[in-house]
DNA sequence: TGAATACATGAACATATGTTCATACATTTA
DNA sequence: TAAATGTATGAACATATGTTCATGTATTCA
């Protein structure tokens, strides 16, 4: 039997451990975060929010070599927050859904409001 | 003079590249997101918007060591994404920023509404 | 006051991540 | 069809990150 700190209230901590989402939830959750922590992807979110665009003008406006936008697109597209057309032989890409775009807008206000 | 791919537009991009956030702002969203990205440290924030808890709590429901999570919270303490209350020998912490924690929300629902 | 409890911190280490380089593939254009 | 253009991928590597262990500090309780 082990002894807890007294601000511990079992039944009430078990509940809420039901409560929250699983593992599985949370592990793609921590994904999407992972994937978006990188600069250069979030600067690639960002800019498709602008507009649709494909490989080279994202290569155009970015500090990085083609070959590490295409790695970060892939990350992107393998969490399905964005997505991609074929247009002869350019890959154009877009934001996946609107979800995206609502925390690339509340990435946004967060920072306006933040004078920290 | 180097040659571009035709989809290239240079005035609207140069436009759109002023319209994103700044290399600073990037890197301050860029750092919440590293900080939510790891699984303990959400975790520790889907229980925190249960209720504000002491370090004793989480180390009851979660499984890395106290250390690990004295840690994980001095991450999200830096970030201003909770706060602590002292409480005699007790650090209460509590959710600070709602803006995280809407995110956090919509990428739950993201992850909930995509079958992938 | 001494022991116990709650929490924080630094070092160390294994693992994960982002980038570049080299190269391959696909589509278009001359 | 050959060359050029646009994109993707794998290997390699330097760096970053999360965890644990060991230990330190502060507060409480007996």
């Amino acid at each position: 039997m082990i002894k807890h700190c007294p601000r511990i209230d079992d039944p009430l901590l078990n509940k809420i451990i039901q409560d929250i989402p699983d593992e599985m939830v949370i592990t793609r959750i921590s994904a999407i975060f992972q994937a978006i922590h990188s600069e250069t992807r979030l600067k690639i979110l960002f800019l498709l929010s602008k507009k649709e665009m494909c490989v080279c003008e994202l290569d155009y406006m970015l500090d990085v070599t083609q070959s590490a936008i295409s790695h970060s697109l892939r990350v992107l597209r393998q969490l399905d927050l964005v997505r991609v057309r074929k247009d002869g032989k350019f890959a154009v890409y877009y934001i996946a859904d609107d979800h995206v775009w609502a925390i690339i807008d509340l990435c946004r206000k967060h920072v306006m409001e933040c004078n920290s």
